[in-house]
DNA sequence: TTGTATGCGTTATCAG
DNA sequence: CTGATAACGCATACAA
């Protein structure tokens, strides 16, 4: 690998006048400035980033964690995140937690150690106690769709409570009484807070609260499948379900379809998300919409500005969801 | 942040010492080592891998260039890729380029700038002039699902033009002989070979060769849908389309439909990849699986050994397409 | 405008 | 077993 020393040798300058010409510092004659660039080229110089990482305290890059990167809604997020780090100039190193909070805790001490100048966390569980570490370093990082319950940190959310309320009262509007939840873990923040909202609007409009009708599962279409047979298969089942994600949602979709039920005459059906599946004309999913690339976009550009200056305030940025009534759900009875 | 020489300072010894200890070296007293493990834990420290990078002349680290990580096809291998990742203790630099070279080529040297110990390749166009250059290049490399001409790459694909045969002879057994083709870009490699296979194929069966019938899009539902529609808008249009890729013919699927035309009495469509909701019961979209969770396994495997010991010989793999036959495809007329 | 010296945090070499 | 000392490649304060 040439070095800014080969090329200093090469033209008898010291490595400095290269350091600075290649940084293209105003203290430096316009002429050598050339001469050096000429030359760096002509040998092939390419600038370690890590020795300049070491040197200046800043590695150029941030890590992204995410529960699971097949899932459409954070392979968006990612997409948003990547487009203003390039911009910026910076790398993101991709983080797929598979959900599980012994790996968010090991990748977050792993991007510690590589020094990443900040971090975007999509996959915080509720009181994860590894957030206290983070917040104890000095990496600026911000939340991404999770929430945590710390009214100190930053993040971009969609207000969950909300969406939630939208998607049930739009089943009540329709005429459900009995109303189905499958959510993701329940130690995920996200995935709590609509649960709780769906019981609020439950007991508010005098439905019925039935537990059996509770499922919790991973956020992945089998674990939908599984959680929807067990539903469904109840002899006393409800004719409409919240799903607290689009890709649950299909799961369940898909073994109710294969049980014999027609959606949305026999079982309504709504998710939460909005990916582009959803709207295929096969699908048609009536889903509350988050908007994923934008979230991404959000939360990159003040990690970015946030990194640039230490007194930057937090951003707690809640956006709203959106419900969009496609055609899985429909009256009652 | 607290570095080795805070910990030597503090329990009175070299810096040297704290380093071998904490590398775990078999050439420090048991005793001081534990020792030093203790206070190493109770200052917080944390060691800085961009200054082992540099000393060590690896960075830990691999880049990812995909063309776009919101298809589900990049997004499993993506997810393939990070999980033996994690497990060999390599960070991956994710890059999205979005399908342009230019990106390509910038990536590709941040990355080389970054140090990376290695590339994963899954956005290489046709004889991309950048190629060479990551050739000169001592960073090993390799390509995933897609081929270069190149016969002394390392690379792990499967077999495309056995894929499209699969595809076309699946249609022309079906009855078909009015057959059209929806690619992605022309300077892709991977369609490319899909494209020139379904001539083939069309040519051996006496299938009429219409160059109205080729459309070349992006490989997004978008594109699907436009390139779709010019097709199907034509007079004389082919009775079924063989789109190189799933995201597309999901386009294809919609605004076929959209026209009124029903699958796959009056269109069938096979498309390319299998992603996961190919498979969904409202889709049962007729395509070529790709393993691609496995191949970004494959391809990461490979460059993890690779990295560790110079003399790995190219591995040059291609796996075998699978024929998925769903509901898209029915017999002709 | 340029050069010299120093440091960033580790690891490695070589003495002791 | 442990300790100096010298890199790794670059940036910068300070001199010239």
């Amino acid at each position: 690998m040439v070095t800014i020393k080969d090329i200093a040798r090469e033209i008898g300058m010291s490595a400095s006048t290269v350091s600075r010409a290649l940084s293209d510092s105003p203290l430096v004659n316009v002429e050598t400035k050339e001469r050096i660039h000429r030359v760096a080229r002509r040998l092939g110089y390419e600038r370690n980033e890590v020795a300049r990482a070491l040197v200046m305290g800043a590695s150029g890059a941030v890590g992204l964690l995410v529960p699971d990167i097949t899932n459409p809604f954070f392979s968006d997020i990612a997409s948003g995140v990547g487009e203003i780090a390039d911009r910026a100039g910076y790398g993101v190193i991709l983080c797929n937690t598979s959900g599980r909070v012994d790996r968010e805790l090991s990748y977050v001490r792993l991007m510690r150690r590589k020094r990443v100048d900040g971090l975007i966390l999509c996959s915080t569980t509720i009181d994860a106690p590894y957030l206290q570490e983070v917040q104890r370093g000095r990496t600026p990082f911000i939340l991404v769709s999770r929430l945590c319950s710390d009214a100190s940190l930053s993040y971009v959310i969609t207000n969950d409570r909300q969406g939630a309320r939208l998607a049930v009262e739009h089943l009540i509007a329709l005429g459900h009484e009995r109303i189905g939840f499958i959510g993701g873990p329940r130690d995920v923040q996200s995935s709590h807070d609509r649960f709780l909202e769906y019981i609020a609007v439950l007991e508010e409009s005098g439905c019925p609260v039935v537990e059996a009708w509770h499922h919790f599962a991973e956020f992945t279409q089998a674990a939908g499948r599984e959680a929807g047979g067990r539903l469904l298969a109840l002899v006393e089942r409800p004719t409409a379900v919240f799903a607290a994600n689009d890709v649950t949602a299909l799961g369940v979709l898909e073994v109710a379809e294969g049980m014999g039920l027609r959606i949305p005459e026999d079982l309504s059906l709504v998710g939460y998300d909005d990916i582009s599946y959803a709207s295929l004309p096969r699908i048609q999913l009536t889903t509350i919409a988050q908007p994923a690339v934008e979230m991404g976009q959000i939360a990159a550009d003040w990690l970015f500005t946030r990194i640039a200056s230490d007194d930057v305030p937090a951003l707690q940025r809640v956006l709203t969801p959106r419900l969009v009534v496609r055609s899985t759900t429909g009256p009652a009875g």
